[in-house]
DNA sequence: TTCATATTTCTGCAAATATGGAAATATGAG
DNA sequence: CTCATATTTCCATATTTGCAGAAATATGAA
């Protein structure tokens, strides 16, 4: 997954999936959007889907690609445990600033 | 950072340096801990380096890496910050688990 | 059926990355 | 100085990745 998102057009797209949360985007609004070519887009997409980093479903002629928020959370539990809980390099409250 | 730490070497040679932490480790060992040859360890560690995801200093005849917890403390905020404050794609609870 | 639109697959190529053996460099001990 | 150890750099190779044009496929409307 980080490796997915290692890349500025991918880390790109999942930003804009996670502004259009939970309802997601199709395609072509993705590719007007960040002006990226419909078959360089679609590996992306690919690669990103494979990874489990986003969703699928289709709306007739449409594909509708949305943020998959359990992979997401689980980066982010995987990262804060060990930075956090299986080691103690960071403390909690320096990541969650809102907490109360 | 992300594109850093997408390799399964690179994560490796992390979180061997995180629960090393904050003491770190001489290439030496990581190298008996991960047995990766010399040279692609250095080219690891020296990409790391160039991402700010490590820190290093010389002793004699070593060098000593560390985690930069900094780095790491920025990559976990904007994850958090993407996933669940400019977006409320997450819950912060469903992250933070413990929080009083 | 034909047509138009949306999206993917095919194909190839260029660039980046991973890998590791061998040689070079750095440091300190004797 | 020489020697031994630690680590990097040099070099070549293999693999992966990014990119995008063109063709193929999917869907639905007329």
């Amino acid at each position: 997954m980080f490796s997915a998102m290692g890349t500025e057009p991918r880390l790109r797209i999942m930003q804009l999936l996670l502004t259009a949360h939970p309802e997601g985007l199709v395609v072509g609004d993705i590719q007007d959007e960040l002006d990226i070519p419909n078959s360089t887009l679609s590996h992306h997409l690919d690669k990103l889907k494979s990874e489990d980093l986003v969703r699928v479903r289709r709306e007739s002629t449409f594909l509708r690609y949305t943020a998959n928020t359990q992979a997401l959370q689980e980066l982010l539990q995987f990262l804060y445990a060990e930075c956090c809980t299986r080691n103690k390099a960071l403390k909690p409250r320096d990541i969650v600033t809102l907490c109360r």
